[in-house]
DNA sequence: ATATCTATCATTGCATACAATTTGTGTACA
DNA sequence: TGTACACAAATTGTATGCAATGATAGATAT
């Protein structure tokens, strides 16, 4: 897995953000420096600074002589979630419209191109990293230095928060996802546009469709079975 | 200076954190691992890693192989700044009224007394630090995890920005102060009070009265010469 | 005189060895 | 049986030496 010599840093930065972002590893999971460098043929040093980082990026959570682990979600953070996602969304796609360059549209385009082929393809951590990227690029476009790194710690978790709470069978939950999808095109419209309004707009009914989809899934429908019985009621 | 063997480590980070912030490290210094660890005796590992933490909290940026330096503020610094910062604060504000518990309140009116008193004493870098101190304790107070990371970062500069275009000897800046001491004590009542809507009208007013500071001295009125005359016209 | 190539120097990056801290386990004693 | 203490094991933190990379200056060629 790992035998490249030569960047094998940056291969453990996007790996474990990959691994994070997909809940390979889970909230509060253990990182041990020690199994990691072996792992990844690197030595301590290096890789504690790769832990350093990725604690600045909101990835993991550092504790002093305590090692890191995966940044922890508890209810709390749901809550934080919702309250700060449509504010921060709303201003980084009204900026993006304002700012946007042609090859950042270009990119847009592309990173929705691979969304969608993620979409068919089925793939739970795939959709999830592509629709990641697809909202990176966003946050690229606005490049507001002081909306970022709180637009970045969302992501995170909306990656993170988007694997949770995700049920491929469900029927309505697939219809959501492809409401998401028009929405995304409909954002690039905006964006292309220069519509700062309707981006911004665009930004709050996207994230309360995701809030939907969590609703569906924190709070269903009661089950139609007694506790012990086995069978339906009446 | 440094001669305490045990918390060295924090110790540089916080020196490194004071004076980035009030400018004694100006943008844009080279900060040099062998110096810094002859400075302060310690090893350049684990101070490689206290620079690579104050890169992820926003104070100063690395450059793979080249170093790293205090974060730079350029031009759009400051449009960016004042695009972020009214939401972002007037959001903390908000959430600080509704959340904050009575410890909290009261480290608040320490460090409001500690403003004050630092107003009095005519230290700038004081001054500086004894406001930013204050806005930390509202940002805790709000407790949202993703917002705070782009508050942190606008207090950074705000704080940079503060020792950049103050004046001391102008009359006008001494009231500006006033001013802002003054909304400090508003903030604290508003969030006693739980009142949030008050609150957060009042961070929206405290940052149009910065940005009036920083008006005054980027475009300062037109001084009364002729340049190369050396007299008053007419 | 200018430009480019090369060699040397300074600085950063990585690996390994050692020290310190925390955690887990066993045992003695109330 | 429960608690407290002490020792052992595992894990993190620090120091130092060496390797690799980037900057600088000098030499040579055009």
């Amino acid at each position: 897995m790992a035998l490249a010599k030569k960047h094998s840093k940056e291969d453990v930065l996007h790996h474990l953000r990959h691994a994070i972002l997909t809940q390979e590893l889970q909230p509060g999971a253990d990182l041990d420096e020690a199994r990691l460098s072996e792992e990844w043929h690197l030595s301590r040093t290096p890789l504690r600074e790769v832990l350093r980082q990725l604690a600045g990026e909101g990835f993991v959570e550092i504790r002093a002589n305590r090692g890191a682990r995966v940044a922890e979600m508890s209810h709390k953070t749901l809550r934080d979630f919702f309250l700060a996602a449509p504010m921060i969304y709303g201003a980084i796609l009204r900026l993006a419209a304002q700012n946007a360059t042609a090859p950042q549209i270009a990119d847009l385009k592309a990173a929705q191109t691979a969304f969608k082929t993620a979409l068919r393809g089925g793939d739970i951590a795939a959709r999830a990293l592509a629709n990641n990227h697809f909202h990176d690029v966003t946050g690229r476009m606005a490049g507001n230095v002081y909306l970022l790194p709180s637009f970045q710690r969302l992501l995170i978790d909306h990656a993170r928060i988007s694997m949770t709470f995700f049920r491929p069978q469900d029927a309505e939950m697939a219809e959501n996802l492809n409401a998401a999808s028009d929405q995304h095109d409909a954002i690039i419209a905006a964006i292309e546009a220069g519509n700062d309004d309707a981006a911004a707009d665009l930004a709050i009914a996207h994230w309360n469709l995701s809030r939907d989809r969590i609703e569906q899934f924190v709070m269903p429908a009661g089950l139609d079975l007694q506790l012990g019985t086995g069978t339906a009621p009446e």
